[in-house]
DNA sequence: CTGAAAGCGCTAACAC
DNA sequence: GTGTTAGCGCTTTCAG
């Protein structure tokens, strides 16, 4: 291996020309205990080809520079037979720019984000960039660790879907800020919890909200770009429709109610239903986790109490999620009761998947897909239209 | 601009010393046309911390090299003052070796791929690398180009979970070997379609099994780790159980008989049967698209067929993903039928979405989540085991 | 223990 | 049009 670094490196021309005489016999692959380098190196190709490095830069890379066809020919030739494939790594060092868009998650097993990515993908893609997919595994903690990674990748834009939660630390606000001084396009998926919304009812529980709107995390940083999913105003939108319908009497599964995306969904229904003069009685908002079981064990509570001669059961159920209104039409079968007709249930996100449960979920459709899309495009400056609406489908699962 | 840059340049030290007098005085951020680089760099650390770039670059990252305690400290507080993030990029550059594993699925939103994924991403994050994720949009045609980016990123690793079709073209073979040769780790998911199967019976199809099985794929390629997807035997476990649950006449809803995985659990569920004794009749194994419609229109055309006095619906029919018996379940109940009781559904997977369907699906449970952080053990030369298997669920939709 | 300097693979002035 | 060479930001010898 010595050997064949020697045979290398004679050639090697050192800036220091004739002062480097024993050093030079370790040339490439020689230095000591590094990791084999193997690839095609674009020197390679150059020698090859017979032309200089900047040629075959130019002429595997757009230069500006046009190159002779002939000596074009050689190089594409050369990188050919040699199986030259660029190093991203030194391209983005050597010219100060990257060719990567990170996106952040918190979870990439859920549908939504998994929409979400796809979307991304296939934008960050059209724009030549690849995707690097980084998850903060729903832990708000890790939100500042990752985005130290990411901030290492410099990379040219990074799209934020995190699960914020109401009030969180601002670790995170810093850490895009410096992304953003770097140069980084940024967009963040946020909802549009506060005001915003056209439905003219005063947001009941709008005390909750966090204190200060503006410094409520990352939509708040200069710089960033925000694509906002009206969650607020769809689920006030699928309120309405609801008590269009003939339904009276509603109750809420709330799911997390420090997650931005379930408080902006509660607030706009209740919204809603105001709106449309239907009140929402105490204890009609069950709080719970955000999934499937969550939205099983808070509809079960309230089974339990209607039961129990609490409260009479709603003609009608809000969860959250889709994810949610599949747990809740478990817990209402598992009653014995007739999810639909005995309870109407409906949803939030209409994820694909769900599309074959029985009885059909009424919910509101978000373009998972657009949505990852724009935001890509947000990030990269190309796109000025800043919000994504849902559109209420009924079904099923709410007629009467 | 130009100003500071000097500031900064009269410092720099040319390897050519005198003769570089009017070049220098456009340091750093002075390259006409360059994207500005605004980013902290080790330099910047390193005279804030009054010691050398060595020195710094020691201090912050894992070297060997042990620094004083007194100049460790003054560099961390520099990087703090600073924020500075190092560039993983330039690191991987010098160090010829990189911090990234990609990962290349056929289609990320599906749940199926994007189960494997979080686990990927968590096993490689445990591994201290980050994920890039690339798409073939299930575009074999895609296959080529999009490793052709992956090898551009000289990944550590990479984690190939593509839907191979049987006769691939072997593009693909060459850039995975490319890759190997390059030093990464490679793993592949793949079928345990040929021999390798302790079920006994000769699999009914063989003939239709790609010519070659030693040259049909990524999985031959020298270095390849694979992980095997025991789809045979899991399907062929599932055939048996269901047999001794009392069904005996089946249909099969293929899905693309060219998808690999598609083939294999066609394969191993009829080989099951024949272990058991029972045969498949001719048209039974009805091809379709790999998707919900597929199962749908599958199913139909079954249906269609016994209702046109054709052959009897079978009793039980055996789609090769859960996500098609979902479809069959969809077509059943169009036609008036109840599934599960009038004609048993088994499926293939266990995603966890589909829990809720109605009836229950019986089927074959992947640990998507392990197989992914499995794969990324296997590329990492830290895993032995090369295989894992599916387990067998019988719920409703095949009670009798 | 520390610093100077030679690279890593590639790009982009700048001369020719 | 092409070659030379100074960098990009970082690591790692090698000599103190």
């Amino acid at each position: 291996m010595t050997a064949t670094g020697g045979a290398e490196a004679s050639r090697a021309s050192s800036p220091l020309g004739i002062l480097a005489t024993d050093r030079v016999v370790r040339g490439r692959n020689g230095r000591r205990g590094m990791p084999e380098r193997n690839s095609v190196t674009l020197a390679d190709v150059a020698k090859r080809a017979g032309v200089s490095l900047a040629t075959a830069s130019r002429a595997l890379n757009g230069s500006a520079r046009t190159v002779r066809q002939d000596s074009l020919d050689r190089v594409h030739a050369a990188a050919l037979e040699l199986r030259y494939s660029a190093n991203l790594q030194a391209q983005a060092v050597a010219r100060g720019t990257t060719t990567t868009l990170a996106l952040v998650v918190g979870d990439i097993a859920d549908p939504y984000f998994a929409g979400i990515a796809a979307g991304a993908i296939r934008a960050a893609g059209e724009a030549g960039l690849v995707v690097t997919i980084t998850s903060t595994e729903g832990d708000p903690a890790r939100e500042a660790s990752v985005l130290g990674v990411v901030s290492g990748l410099r990379p040219r834009a990074v799209v934020l879907a995190l699960s914020r939660r109401l009030g969180a630390s601002d670790e995170v606000a810093a850490a895009v800020s410096g992304l953003v001084a770097a140069g980084a396009g940024v967009s963040a998926l946020v909802s549009d919890l506060v005001g915003a919304d056209p439905v003219g009812a005063d947001p009941v529980g709008a005390d909750l909200v966090g204190a200060d709107p503006d410094a409520e995390g990352v939509e708040g940083v200069r710089g960033v770009q925000p694509l906002v999913i009206r969650n607020r105003s769809g689920a006030a939108a699928l309120a309405g429709a609801l008590v269009e319908q003939g339904h009276e009497s509603f109750a809420l599964l709330a799911g997390d109610p420090q997650l931005v995306t379930a408080r902006a969904r509660v607030d706009g229904f209740v919204a809603g239903l105001a709106a449309h003069g239907v009140g929402v009685p105490d204890g009609a908002i069950v709080p719970s986790e955000f999934s499937r079981d969550g939205g099983y064990r808070a509809m079960s509570s309230l089974l339990d109490a209607a039961a129990a001669g609490g409260p009479a059961l709603p003609r009608c159920v809000f969860a959250v999620t889709d994810l949610m209104a599949v747990g809740a039409l478990a817990a209402i079968r598992d009653r014995g009761l007739v999810p639909g007709a005995d309870v109407g249930v409906a949803g939030f996100d209409d994820v694909r998947m769900l599309a074959d449960v029985v009885p059909a979920l009424s919910t509101v459709r978000l373009p998972l897909e657009e949505i990852g899309a724009r935001a890509v495009r947000r990030a990269l400056g190309v796109e000025t239209d800043g919000a994504v609406d849902g559109e209420v489908v009924l079904r099923a699962s709410t007629a009467r």
